[in-house]
Formats: C-alpha cells, sequence, structure tokens
DNA sequence: GATCATACTATTGTCGACAATTCTACCACG
DNA sequence: CGTGGTAGAATTGTCGACAATAGTATGATC
C-alpha cells in the first residue's frame, strides 16, 4: 500500500502552492481566520477530522490560542470551500463525503473543464503548451516508474494549465473548488488506484489536440469530459467490488 | 420604459420564495446574520448600493440595531454569494459588475444548464413535464400581453423545473447562484429588453424536446446551452451598440 | 510649490463576557 | 420498562470594548 501521508504532503503541495507565474505578487497579510482556516482545511484534507465531525469552537479556541471570533470566521471560509457544513445554533461539522457526493461533482467538473479545454484552444499560447508537454512528460515517466504521488501531481498540473488558459476566472475559482473536493473524495477512498497507463494515453490524445491547428473544438470539450466521466466509472465500478466484498 | 421597482418585486419574488413543493417543510430558526444577509441581498440586487460602494460595519450596525458580529457573518454569506467583495483590512464593498463578468457568467451557466437538461430529460416525472408545460404557457400569455415581468418569472420558473429533475444538488445550489448573479447583472443594465417572441419560441422547442420520448439528450443539452449562449450574444450586441452611442 | 514625515481619525480585527439555545442526564409518572 | 418533563451542562449567538491597521490631513523641509 502506498504511504498516503507523503502521498498527501506531495499532492497538497502542488494543489495548494501559489501558482509559479504568480511569484512577482506580494504575499498578501491576511489575518488570523485566513491562517486557521488554512490550517484546518489541510487537516480535513488529511483526515485528522472524521467526517460529521463537529468542530466545537471550544476545543479549537484552546488548540489554537485565539478567541472565537476568528475561528468562527474560518469556518465560513471552509463552508465556502464544501468542506464542512455549518448548522445555526448546533455547530459546524466536517462534511460527510458518500459516493453520492463524488457522483454529483464528477459530471460538473467534467462539463466545466471540457468548456475550459474548448475555450483554451483557441487562444493558448505556445509557452503553455510547452509547460503542459513537459507536464505530459513528466506524468509519462511517473508511468513508468509507478510513481503514483508524481503522476498525481504532474496530472494535476497539466489540467490547472489548460484551465488557466480559458481566461475566465469564474470558471477557474468554480473549478478550483471541485477540484479540491474532489481530491479530497479520493483520499477519503484512498484504496483505489487509478489505471496510470490509461489515463496517460488520454492524456496524450488531449495534449495532440491542443497542439493541432485543425483541431475541432467540439471534439476537445467531448474529450476532456468524457475522460472524467470514465474516471467516475472506473473508480464507482471499483467502489462497487468493494463494498461488495465488504458487504459480504 | 418599464417600472423596474414592479419588475424587481415580482421577479425577486419568484427567484427568492421558497419552492412550493417544499411548504411542508418547517421554516428554519436562523440567526440575526442570515435575516441581515437577506435584506442586504435584496438592496443590493435592487440597485440602493452602487457598485464598488463600502458597506461599512458602523453605518449598518446603526441602520439595523445590531452589533459587528451577525453583520461580519452577512458579509461572508454575501461573499460566497459573490455579491460583495471583502478585502481583509479594508472593508466590504459592493461588487462593480462589468461586461466582464457576464461574459464569465454566461458560459459557465449555459455549459451547466444544458447538463442540467440532458440529466433531467431521462427522469423527469410527467407532474414536471405538466409544469413546465404550465409555465410554458404562462410565458406564451405574456409574450401576447407584453408582459415582461411576467414572462421573466415564468421562464425563471421554467429553467428551475427542469435543473431541480436532474437531482443533482450540487449542480442546482451551483446554478442558483449563477443564475442569482445573471439576474443583477441584468438588472445592472435594465435598459435591455430582450426579444421575447425568439426567447419564446425556443423555449417550446426545448419544451417539445422534454416531452418527446426518443428526444437525443445529447441534442436537448446543445439546445439548452446554445439558448442562453445566444442571449449572451444578443445582450452584448445590444451593450456594444448602447456603449458606441455613448461613447460619441 | 512639491514631497515626505508625522499625528490624527476612521475602520476593521480581536477579545472576553453575557445571553439564548440546544443537548444530556436524571427523575417522576404511567 | 418506557415515556415525558425538568434541571443542569455544554455550545453557539450576540454584544461592547480595546487593539491594530489603513486612510487622511497637517506641517516641515528642500
Amino acid at each position: 500500500m502506498i504511504d498516503s501521508v507523503a502521498l498527501f504532503s506531495t499532492i497538497l503541495s502542488v494543489l495548494l502552492m501559489a501558482l509559479p507565474d504568480t511569484l512577482t505578487e506580494i504575499k498578501k497579510p491576511v489575518g488570523l481566520g485566513a491562517q486557521i482556516a488554512e490550517t484546518l482545511k489541510i487537516a480535513i484534507l488529511e483526515g485528522e477530522f472524521r467526517g460529521g465531525e463537529q468542530l466545537g469552537e471550544h476545543d479549537l479556541q484552546n488548540r489554537f490560542g485565539v478567541s472565537r471570533s476568528p475561528l468562527r470566521e474560518a469556518f465560513r471560509e471552509l463552508e465556502k470551500l464544501g468542506l464542512i457544513e455549518i448548522i445555526p445554533r448546533r455547530g459546524s461539522f466536517v462534511k460527510r463525503i458518500s459516493r453520492y457526493d463524488i457522483e454529483e461533482n464528477f459530471p460538473i467538473r467534467a462539463a466545466l473543464e471540457g468548456l475550459a479545454a474548448q475555450l483554451a484552444v483557441q487562444k493558448i499560447s505556445d509557452e503553455t503548451l510547452a509547460r503542459m508537454e513537459k507536464a505530459l512528460d513528466l506524468m509519462g515517466r511517473a508511468v513508468a516508474a509507478k510513481n503514483i504521488n508524481s503522476y498525481y501531481s504532474h496530472h494535476l498540473r497539466f489540467h490547472e494549465l489548460f484551465i488557466d488558459s480559458a481566461g475566465n476566472e469564474l470558471l477557474k475559482t468554480t473549478l478550483q473548488n471541485l477540484r479540491m473536493q474532489s481530491l479530497w473524495h479520493r483520499f477519503s477512498y484512498q484504496y483505489y488506484q487509478e489505471d496510470l497507463e490509461k489515463s496517460y494515453r488520454v492524456h496524450q490524445e488531449i495534449m495532440q489536440c491542443f497542439q493541432s491547428r485543425d483541431t475541432d473544438p467540439e471534439y476537445l470539450r467531448k474529450l476532456v469530459e468524457h475522460h472524467i466521466n470514465m474516471a467516475l466509472d472506473s473508480f464507482l465500478h471499483y467502489l462497487e467490488a468493494f463494498e461488495r466484498k465488504e458487504g459480504a
């Protein structure tokens, strides 16, 4: 079995790190609430808190040594990310993730990533294409080395590159949330391992579409969308077999 | 020119009212924060606050007669809805809406409503179909009577019905946000009036697709998506002409 | 007269305390 | 033994005050 903690740190670092392109930006000064939200976000993604568990304000007050005001702000932030659920006068609870959440998330993400690809293919820069190719190359090496950590990292980067190139900020932020939730789901069922070779071949095809000058944007869109929906199918199929075995 | 206030109350009532189907639910007890958020939401949609205007905590404290805690919670809620922007240590500002916001919003909404239609067509109930037909009928009467208020109301309801039928809660809530923003955009440029007849004809076609037993879901999806993107084109075209006239 | 430093004001950030509500354990009653 | 009610504890909701920061106006210096 893979080392889940190492896998986390690798992928989380890719997902959470500031984009290399925006290194010129000065770090924005944020308050306690944002810092706590970031800490809790990682803690939840890493599985420190179980689904359904209540995030008591008193406990966290002791843990972080701050008052409840910034804590409550952090809760709002986490709710916006879809990681917790705030029930008035009851408290804040880490979301339970079920297969239904995954079934709801993937088709939306598929549709929007497909849209992003369609929008991006007409305006993507040669520089970005080169970066995608580099990411794809690293994905290929990861497949050969059977290094799942590495594959996931570069796979995330690959998608991120063309999503950014779509030039639609609202689409980008919407997808960031969906992708983060998706990652969370994946790690909640970490026993599942994708068929890396198959995934890699599809991304090769996607790359070729981006590079070709006379690509039909509609076709590329369908290709990307289908690829994500297939990943869902594969995952659900695996899950079904697992649950059948478990239930017996 | 149409009476914008009356139009507001009509459309907002449709958009904001609890679904008739959920009348059995007991009203959820909400705190001051949620109430204030609701009030501010309507105030912003109605244009009481200008884009870029700061929502000072002190002023609103006097206006509502509450402390700053629930106010700050309301701000978080409004930020989640995309109506304001919170800049740390600076304050909360009503979002400036430009044509770019609209250009970003519509394609995403189009893609997701198309997806919703595709998902819905295979599982929609006869009861819901009847309701859609009723809404469509009322849309037709509104066109004949040139009653824009009425048309928008039933048009919103029509879309709401098949979105609900998709059976994907995440998709539903995501679209609710996008649709609310879209409505806000529309009212910010309230001089624009859609071609109701053309819109009505498209919806007739959509209705036929939903009713036919051998409809290609992919075709319906494209139809819905295209319809929304056409509305964007029409709007942008109008805006361009308006800006050219204004700029001269 | 322009620019930079500085004091002052206004606004947001954080805190601890009190109020309101919900949850829990216990007890009486059928 | 199960049910309903009540008192207590635990938790969230709200408040007013103080701290920290950003914005503004004033004045000194070149």
